[in-house]
Parts: C-alpha cells; sequence; structure tokens
DNA sequence: TTTTTTAATGCAAATGTTTGCATGATTTTT
DNA sequence: AAAAATCATGCAAACATTTGCATTAAAAAA
C-alpha cells in the first residue's frame, strides 16, 4: 500500500527550513518585508524540491485568478483566430492563461459566457461582440464586478470600456482614393451587413473618397451582403453587372467578395485591372494567391490581438491601484497594393 | 459607506431555508440521499437568490475542475482553429471551459505548457504534439496524475493514450488513385516535412498507389518541402518542370502547394487537368475559389475536433469508475473532386 | 411494542494559500 | 544607555465547498 503520491505545499517547504507557511508564501510573492538572504534559502529550497503554488488554492484566497475569457463569434474565422493567437502570445508571457469561448453571434450565449465568467472569477475579459449583440448591460455588469473589459473590432459608443479597433472609415477611404488614383471614375462598393458599425464605416469611407473627388455617389453602385461570403460576393458582382453602365473600381469589404468580383468581371470579358480595378479587405491568404493577386487592406488581426491583451492586463494590474481608465487603440492599418488593382505595373 | 457587495454562498443559502450547507450542497450535486422534496424546495431558492457555486472554491476542494487544456503549434492555422471550434462547441455543452495555448512547435514550450496544465489540475488535456516532440514523457506523466489525454492529428506509437487522426496513408492512396483513374501516368507528389508522420503517410499512400496500378515511382518525381507553403510549392513545381519528362498528375500534401502547382504549370503552357491534373490536400478555402478549383481531400478538421473532446471528456467522467482505456479514432476524409483533376467535364 | 433497517440530514474537518496584526530582534536616534 | 524606529518573521483566521461519519427520524420487521 504505497499512500497517494501528495502535493507538494507550501507547509513541507516551511517544516524543512523551520519558517512558517507566511514566510514561504511571502516569498513566492516578492513580498519587500522579506530579507534577501532568506528569499535565497527558500527559492532553492523551492527548487530543489520541484515545487510550485497551487493556483487554485492561490486564487481561492485571494479571490484573484490568472485566466483571461476570450469571446468571439468563431474562431474557425482567420481574423478572430489571429487575433486569438496575438491574445496568447502576450498572455502566456505575461503569465495569464486564456480561455476561450464562441458566442456563434448568439446574444444569449453570449450572456450566459459572460455570466459564467463572472462567477468564475475572470481576471479579465476580451470580446468581440456578436451581431445579435445590440444592449451592453451584461457587458456593463463585468465592470460593477471589476473585472476589467476590452472590446475588439466591433465595439459600441454606448459602453464606457476599452477598445482596440481599425479605423475601418479612414482604411475604406484609403481603399476607395487608391482606385481613384488609378482612374477609376465608376466606383462600385460590395458592402457588409449595415447593421454592423464596421461595415457601415466601410461604406461611409468610400462615400467620402467619392465625395472628396467630387465622383457622383450612386445608389444601384453599391451592394449590401449578409455575410460577404464567396458566394454573396458573386451574386453581387453579377448585379452590379446588371447596371447599364459599368463599374470601372469595385471596393469590397472583404476579399472573399473581392475573389468573387474578380472572377464573375473577368468570366464576362473585363480585364482586371485594365476595365475594372478591384481592392478587397483584411488580407486573407486567398487574396495573394488569386491570379492577379488582390489588392487588399491588411487588418493588423494579430497586433491587435497582442495590443488587446496588453491593454487588459494593464487594466487587470494597475486595478489595484486604481488607475483605472479607458484607452481605445486604433490598429494601423496597411494599404497592400497588388495586381488587381495596380495598373502601372501592366 | 455601503459595505462590499459579498458574494452569496452556500450557508447564505441555507441559513435562509434552516438547512445545512452540507445539504446544500449535496443538492447541488444531485446527491441521491436527499429526499426530492428538499431538492425542489432547494433549487427554487437557489433560483431565487441567483445564487451559483463559486467553482474556484469547488475545485479547490474537490481537487476537480472543469477546464480542459488545449495546445496547438498555432492557432492561426485554418486547421487548428477548425479542430478548436469543434472542441470548444462539445466541451461548452458538457460544461468544460478551455484553454488554449501555442506552442509554437517548441518543446521547451510545450513541456512548460504540460507542467503547468498538470499544476493547475486541468480535467484533461488535448494535445497535437510540435514538430520536434520526439519524447513523450511529459505527456505519460500526465497519465501518472491521472488526467486524461487525447492527441490530434499527429500522434506516436510511443504513447498509449487516446488518439484522434485521419488516415493519411488512405487519404493520400485515394487521391493519387484518383489521378490515376484520370489516365495520369507520370505522378509527381509534392511533399510534407518527412520527420512528420502524417506527411509520411501521405508519400507512402502516394507510392501504394503507384506501385498497386503498376505505375513507376520515380524518385525526382517527388519534392519535399519543410512548410508546405504556397511559396516552397512554387519552387516544387519549379523543380519538377526541369525533368525532362514533366508529370501529369500531381499529388500535393497540402492546398496551398496545390494552388503554387496549379499557378506555375499553367504560366508555363500546361492546361489543367488535360495535360497535368492537380489534387491537394486539406481544403482550404483558397481550393474552391481559384480557377479552376482544386481537387482535395477534406480533412474533417471541425468533426475531429468534436470527436476528441467527446472521447476526452468522456475519459474524464469515466475516470471514477476506473474504465480507463484508451481509443483510437480514425475520422472520415472525404475525396472532393473539383475542375483541377476532372477530365471528364471538360 | 420493541427492534432493526433505511432514509434524510447535520457536524465538523479538511483543502493550500494569503494577510492583518502581533512579536521579537536589530538598528538608529536621542 | 534608554527610547524609538525599523526590519523580519510568525500566528492564526479566513476563504466556500465537499465529504466521511454520526445522528436523528421514519419505516419496516419482528
Amino acid at each position: 500500500m504505497k499512500k497517494k503520491e501528495a502535493r507538494i505545499t507550501i507547509k513541507d517547504i516551511a517544516k524543512a527550513l523551520n519558517l512558517s507557511a507566511a514566510t514561504i508564501s511571502r516569498v513566492l510573492s516578492n513580498h519587500p518585508a522579506i530579507s534577501e538572504s532568506t528569499k535565497k534559502i527558500v527559492n532553492d529550497k523551492v527548487k530543489e524540491m520541484g515545487f510550485s503554488l497551487d493556483p487554485i488554492a492561490s486564487s481561492f484566497r485571494s479571490k484573484k485568478t490568472k485566466s483571461i475569457g476570450v469571446i468571439c463569434p468563431r474562431i474557425d474565422i482567420d481574423f478572430h483566430s489571429k487575433v486569438i493567437s496575438g491574445i496568447e502570445e502576450y498572455a502566456y508571457k505575461q503569465g495569464y492563461q486564456i480561455t476561450i469561448f464562441q458566442s456563434h453571434d448568439s446574444y444569449i450565449k453570449e450572456t450566459e459566457i459572460v455570466q459564467m465568467l463572472e462567477n468564475s472569477l475572470a481576471a479579465g475579459v476580451i470580446i468581440c461582440p456578436g451581431l445579435e449583440t445590440k444592449r451592453y448591460e451584461h457587458l456593463k455588469k463585468l465592470g460593477k464586478s471589476n473585472i476589467p473589459l476590452v472590446l475588439y473590432d466591433r465595439t459600441s459608443e454606448q459602453l464606457k470600456a476599452s477598445k482596440v479597433i481599425i479605423n475601418d472609415f479612414e482604411a475604406s477611404y484609403n481603399a476607395t482614393v487608391h482606385l481613384i488614383q488609378q482612374g477609376c471614375k465608376n466606383l462600385a462598393h460590395i458592402a457588409g451587413n449595415q447593421n454592423v458599425d464596421i461595415f457601415k464605416s466601410r461604406l461611409t469611407g468610400f462615400k467620402k473618397a467619392l465625395e472628396q473627388y467630387k465622383l457622383p455617389f450612386q445608389e444601384q453602385f453599391v451592394k449590401e451582403t449578409k455575410n460577404l461570403t464567396y458566394e454573396e460576393g458573386k451574386e453581387a458582382a453579377e448585379a452590379l453587372l446588371l447596371n447599364t453602365s459599368i463599374p470601372d473600381g469595385i471596393v469590397c469589404a472583404n476579399d472573399y467578395t473581392a475573389a468573387a468580383t474578380l472572377k464573375v468581371f473577368r468570366n464576362n470579358g473585363i480585364a482586371i485591372p485594365e476595365k475594372a480595378a478591384i481592392i478587397g479587405f483584411s488580407n486573407y491568404p486567398i487574396s495573394s494567391i488569386l491570379e492577379p493577386q488582390i489588392s487588399t487592406i491588411d487588418d493588423s488581426a494579430y497586433e491587435m490581438g497582442l495590443v488587446a491583451a496588453k491593454i487588459l492586463i494593464q487594466q487587470i494590474e494597475d486595478k489595484e491601484m486604481q488607475v483605472l481608465d479607458y484607452q481605445e487603440v486604433i490598429i494601423k492599418t496597411k494599404l497592400i497594393v497588388r495586381g488587381s488593382s495596380d495598373r502601372k505595373q501592366n
């Protein structure tokens, strides 16, 4: 009968060194009141015995965890998986773990998850709210429970919280200006769901550029899609071709719809970029593989995650010193000019 | 001075109902020795007061958590993000949370993560081992700590543990046979890193098909790449074209290299699929967007995650009844025939 | 009715760590 | 040299829950 291998505890270290458990605990949290000499002795013993704190007991007592909840609509979307990659990377380095949830854009599930994170004392939460989310009470409650919060990508004016976004307006404006500079005069836009702020901004940026350059804005040259899928892109592009005049520049709200437009236009004998220039959004892998490669906006998803984690952890750790305040970071996007819009090189 | 909003505990419920904390606890875990009548009374009160158990205190006392550690090389790879999506979906439904880590294929980081999961009493672990991982002591240790383990995608004979894989050998064999049936005689293979079992199997499946159909295997028709990137694919395809005879069928170990091959061959005036048929692997989004669409093998990543979670949770919950045994599940792949290899429709 | 069995609940300990307060030792100030 | 200040450490309580064992009440058996 071997007795069950019991976990080494702080008390074992204490006993071995004739010190109190309190002292060991203080050494481990680098408490200033402990002398350097005992710190060394304890740390050596800790290493020797291969001890490490029981994080659960620790959380239980201190009412703090090292776990960050991340909620996104779905993680098998290139953009989100990149953001999460950035979050994980930074969080891990700072000693935090990330726990991931998919809301599938369901408001009910989102509230459920938030509730559970609150209940399990998450150190902080990073969220990209779902499409259905119009009310933010669940997130406000987090604030009341003193759990820091960072929103990314989709945000809301309604909520006083830290945010990491790209400037969709500006990015879309820049994309449009780029096409104008390539000589396009009849510009079209394949838009995302207009209930979503970021897609609304992309449309606004598009309009703004037209206005600025005194080009006409034509309602029938804007095609809204629901989910910006490749299939919807095809339909939108085909719809554009039904107009009496055909656009010579198409600003697409993502790369799938841009890829679809490329295909449809080509199939209809419209040379890209000579007769029509196309630019997408997000810099998906496909955009650099298609022929011609598709110009796009790089949305710096990985960096967005990195920054979100950074802001969040800062807030978590500043919380004790009561310097809680919100930041809004706008990640720089980059215009990537490729074959689908670059007329000079042709 | 309002007093700090304290958490509602099991004791508050007990007091309110003139019962003991023990009883409340038992109701909450549906203990058989509690009468139905008190169960109802307690449950009602719990709802009324909006109480829920403190998961940390609960874990602390019971030495069990509801958290599953997931380790993958990186999550911003389409395949892994799909697997994780499947894991999350199933785990969430069963009341488990998933905590995600990226090993970046580093053995050291991998052991570090496993160690930490062990230390934090993970309920179970799902892992796709990194490329550097040749020894499995860290994972064996998990078993000794009684933490169930499921490997996915990359596995090893060395380790006695549950596994979820696709039959790469068979999938690659089927892909090759498909090309042969399209009339290809000179088959080439663009291979993945041959230190990785799954890529080795894809090569073996390729060879097996040639043998079976009595076609010659030519060493110079196999090009190994390190990471199966689009760029490497281009180099490999160009290298293939340097041979005196040019292959008329190319089995690629993933869709990026297939896409690259498609481009290189076309640029060299080789009609696809007429002069050369191409098939990829994994069914990445690009494969259905390129023109022609690329035939491929769907690796059912989402399902793989689902199954991995299912097996793991089963093990976690059976652990108490000591029925611990290992399962190996082979997920069915699906041959997807598209324009890059379908000669009949042309 | 008395005894035995069964059912339902309570008692109290135990989990590993943190932390306010107390204490003792040492150093500095007067 | 005494008093005051500083430094390093220990004591013990507290955290919310679970669970083995004990207890009481009710039901069944004798």
